[in-house]
DNA sequence: GCAAATATATACAGATCTGTCTATTTTGAA
DNA sequence: TTCAAAATAGACAGATCTGTATATATTTGC
């Protein structure tokens, strides 16, 4: 065994079609919904190859997650660069992001929220993922609202982030895309409010 | 056939038992999750009462849903009757309902929301109960809201809706029960806030 | 061009799933 | 008590699911 010969490529062109075909139809669809052999037909790959790269459905489950964790993430960074690095702009360009999400063809909520919806065991893999991800998301809203001369930044970055994830569940339940507008507007105001308190 | 052989009563001790066992296993871990064989032995009924008094496992889905939402209805309508009629005590009391809700042993997010999570088929009538269930309690949060003194009550309802929503996921991913409390503060911060504006 | 890694097709095991069928037993009301 | 409705047990069909085994083919680096 030379020294080259590593277990499994991290990264390689069947993975990556692999990780795309499940994410798309387990989202569209559904995680227990989805079997493997559909995954494998649509994205004409063997059954083998599959199992080559993932020890199971639920590893695949959780790379595919992973994988779309950090696509949101840099999705986001991007966009909110793209903004006044005030953040007030940052907070409003939040919402103006998920505003795009809605109205994407595709938009059918939120991967993780029906990730955990389908696991319900808290230490499974896959519910720690999505807890994770969810994490960080109000990690960064948190870091965010610091910045905000508000006495209880904490606070109000939760307030927000229960606006943030409102907003998903009304624009997939209902498919009204206009609940990002909602939600932003009902972020500023709370902003505004917590702006005008006694520090 | 004699006139008092109708088809099949709409209630029956079994048919409730059924209905309860369903709701609580697929509550617990999921739709798809759940088989009928699993309810069937935890209930302690036969396959064939099973399949005469439902369908389908999808209807027996949609009833245990209907029952659910009927509960949940009567159950919010008992606690703001004991709260004064004024409606900003009234949609308080609604966040001091999910307050509860969140503390109880069970609790495990929103049955409704988790349904729709694995019934993506906008057509299928478990999808539509779904919706049903969520636009009856936001008309309830419009008339409401629209007893207050504000510009605009549809938009503050909806509002309100996103953070009622949203601290059931908060408390359901991280089992955060203070996230009702966290939403009822923002909600009256915007309805303060609402007030104040120029009608 | 050679060798090792990677991917393929195909079959299959074993479990599980929904829903049906049948024959028997229990229940409840007249 | 009688008789029909309701429930039971258990087998079973047919589909589907995850994961494995095997033997062959293809790609890739050296």
């Amino acid at each position: 065994m030379s020294e080259s010969s590593q277990a499994k490529p991290r990264s390689s062109p069947k993975r990556e079609l692999l990780l795309d075909t499940a994410f798309r139809l387990f989202y569209a669809h559904g995680y227990h919904a989805v079997g493997i052999d559909t995954i494998l037909a649509e994205a004409g790959v063997a059954k083998m190859t599959l199992y080559n790269h993932f020890k199971s459905k639920d590893e695949l489950i959780v790379a595919a997650l992973e994988r779309r964790s950090s696509e949101i993430s840099d999705d986001k960074l991007k966009a909110l660069a793209k903004v006044s690095s005030e953040p007030l702009s940052q907070i409003e360009a939040l919402f103006d992001w998920m505003d795009v999400w809605f109205r994407m063809p595709d938009f059918n909520g939120c991967a993780f929220l029906k990730a955990i919806a389908e696991y319900t065991d808290d230490d499974s893999p896959i519910n720690q993922t999505v807890k994770k991800h969810k994490a960080a998301s109000i990690a960064s809203l948190i870091d965010l609202c610091q910045e905000l001369d508000v006495p209880d930044p904490k606070n109000l970055a939760q307030q927000i982030f229960l606006l943030l994830e409102g907003s998903i569940i009304q624009a997939h339940t209902f498919g009204n895309a206009d609940a990002a507008k909602l939600g932003k507007n009902a972020a500023t105001t709370l902003i505004q409010a917590a702006k005008a308190s006694p520090s």
